[in-house]
Formats: C-alpha cells, structure tokens, sequence
DNA sequence: ACCTGAACACCGTTCAAGT
DNA sequence: ACCTGAACACCGTTCAAGT
C-alpha cells in the first residue's frame, strides 16, 4: 500500500521505541518480538527494518537512553558533606533507579550481542561517565588515581550485585525491601576499611 | 516408529543433559533449543518432553547440577588461619568457578521462569547452602547472627557483581584479568571495616 | 520513497498414530 | 510403552512488488 509519510521516520522511530519499552516493561527481554512491536504500532514487521538494522540494534537504543537516564540520576544527586556520604547518595539513587526500572534494567544483562559483534563506542562512553561519577567523589578521600578506579569499580560491581540478586527472582538471596540496607553496609564498611588501609600506607 | 528402549530413561535424560551442557557451553542459552538437542540425540523433538516438562525444566535440572558443582568447589576449600583468610579462599574459588564455566554460570541469571513460575523449593535450599559456607567462615569473627547473615549477602553480592561485570562484555568496566585483585580488595577492606565497627561497638 | 506481505528458515509444544 | 512427526502458533529477517 505504502502509507507514505503518515509518520516521519523519527516519529516512527519513537512509535517503535515506545512499544518496545512497554513490552520490556511488562515482560523483559522475551516480551519483546519484532512482529509484535509492528503490530502495536500498525505496521508490518518490515518497516522496522528501515529503521533499525536489526532488534539488536533496536535493544542498544533502548539501552543508550536508559544508561542517559540513569547518568542524569545521579547528576542529580546532590553533593553531602562528606566523599563517604556522596558515596551513599549515588549509591542508593542507582538502587532506587534500578528498583524503579527493573526489567529495563535487567535488560542490560539479558541481552547479548551475537558472537562476533561488539558493543558500540558510545555505550563504552555512557559506561565510562557513569564510573567517573563515583570516581569523582571518591577524589578527594583517594588520591592515587588506581587506587580510584579500583575502589569505583568494586563499589560499582558491589551495588550491581546487591541490585542484581534482589531484582533476579532467580538469586533470591537477598530480598528488595533488604537492598537498601545492604547497600549502606557494603558502603560503609569498604569504605571505613580502605580508610585503614590509607592509614597504614600514611605511616 | 518406536525406538523402544534403545536408551533407558535415565540414558536419554544424560543424553539430552549433556547435549544441551554443551549447547549452552558454546553459545549461552541462545544456544539451546529443543529441536536442536533433539537433532544431536537423534531422536524426535517430542522426546524431550516425555521426560522433562518443558524447555524450562530442562534449563532447571542443568542449573541444579551447577549449584551443586559449586557446592562441591566451595567445600574443597581447606579452611585457612584466620576467618578473613578463609572468606579470601572462598571468593577465589567461587571466582575460578565461574571463569570456568562463564556461560554456564550467566544461565543462572539469564533465565528466567514465566510471569508465574517459581523456584523451586530444592533451588532455593541449594542456594542456602552455598551462603552458609561464607556464614560458617564469618561465625569466628561476626558473632550476632545478623550480622553474619548481613555480611555473608554483602560479600556473596559482591563477588558476583565482580564476575557478572567481568564476564558479561556488556558492562566491561571490569576486565577479566582484573577481576581477581577487585575481588580481594573488596573482601578485605569490607572485613577490615567490618571489624573496626565491631571494635566499636565493643568500646 | 515508503511500506507491504509473502517467503524462508527457524522456534516450543502437543498429541494422534504407529510399532 | 515408547517414540514419531505432522500440526499449530509462533519467531527474525529479507526483498520483490505495489502505491
């Protein structure tokens, strides 16, 4: 037929990405089919081709605004009195984005590139801002720039796994109500026990 | 036609456990289909379901049997000198585990049972038993049965956010090679923190 | 230029029919 | 009793044909 410019691409676009959030939404990674997405939008599967390459393609979208999402998140976060209480705040308002997004976030860690592909250099980039936040407020409590990165990276991983088992159902060893409160401690602990260590290496 | 008995029910559940190990072994659980274990086996696709339920019971029974390979890895970890020693002892090797059985291991969290599905019991005791060895190393050191159980999800959480990171490709801000060290600072700046909150709790 | 929809090569699961 | 294989209801993706 050729319904010709009743949408732009853009808006066809953002019909696309619409629908595909919803799916994902209420059903994760397996609620999402290209068939599906075009029958929500009234169109057919093709027309989703001249857009994306392919669902791959169309998935890393999703993700590249959701990771914008959360980057604005926690630029959000006010700055506390203390490095350690920074720490907390971006902490706990990455927990809460991840707890207020569950299936869109785990999206990031269902979805798999096929075999040869690699993940794009702007994701790589969103990731890597992501980190230099917490880097950041560790500056002034770290000052040797490994030491930086290493602590970024397990605070990180740390979170992500407290989140990660909590929003499983899979893992269920730690509940959601249960997160919060694990989160603080892993915190607070880390950070108290590479204090010390400084400590040492100071005198 | 009617095979009949060329395999015992046990023989073909082997058969198609090992079929799909390596499926997924190669290629994640994208990797596995039914009709493509039945096709290695040689028999029908029908067959699988005479004796599992459905794709999902399959996935279920496999996961099962990792646990308890875990299990098994975990516990041949000779205790070491001290508490934190031990707990250094057990991330390792849960650490080695999953680097050796990467897409083995990522079933676990990839997989996920319909809206409605739970766990089963079995599953959910397989998992206590696994945090109960890191419990049983903290019991020298964290006395109050909460904190033991608090400090036990905390590490377990942590060492899996390192190796999902780690081995995932799609959040790589944590190197492989890495993992390791990330994984030692963690659980020794974590318990050294832990301890100096002790201390003052004690005080 | 844009979109369709049939076509191709796949799925998971069921179940009547065969041995 | 055990297994088959056709059938049903789905997939992702491509591309000739239509407007």
């Amino acid at each position: 037929m050729g319904r010709r410019s009743v949408h732009t691409a853009d808006e066809l676009r953002e019909l696309i990405l619409g629908a595909s959030t919803e799916l994902i939404e209420a059903n994760g990674l397996a609620g999402l089919s290209a068939r599906e997405i075009a029958r929500r939008i009234g169109y057919s599967p093709g027309t989703l081709y001249n857009i994306f390459e392919n669902l791959d393609d169309l998935v890393l979208t999703i993700e590249g605004r959701l990771l914008d999402r959360l980057d604005q998140a926690l630029g959000d976060v006010p700055p506390a009195s203390s490095p350690t209480q920074t720490v907390h705040r971006l902490a706990q308002a990455y927990l809460r984005f991840t707890h207020e997004n569950p299936k869109l976030w785990n999206l990031l860690f269902e979805h798999h590139l096929p075999p040869g592909r690699e993940v794009p250099a702007w994701y790589q980039t969103k990731l890597e801002g992501l980190l230099s936040r917490v880097e950041n407020a560790l500056a002034p409590v770290l000052t040797r720039s490994d030491d930086k990165r290493r602590a970024a990276r397990v605070l990180w991983a740390g979170v992500h796994g407290i989140t990660s088992l909590a929003t499983t159902d899979k893992l269920s060893i730690v509940s959601t109500e249960s997160a919060p409160a694990l989160v603080d401690d892993l915190v607070s602990a880390y950070l108290k026990g590479l204090g010390e260590k400084q400590d040492q290496l100071a005198t």
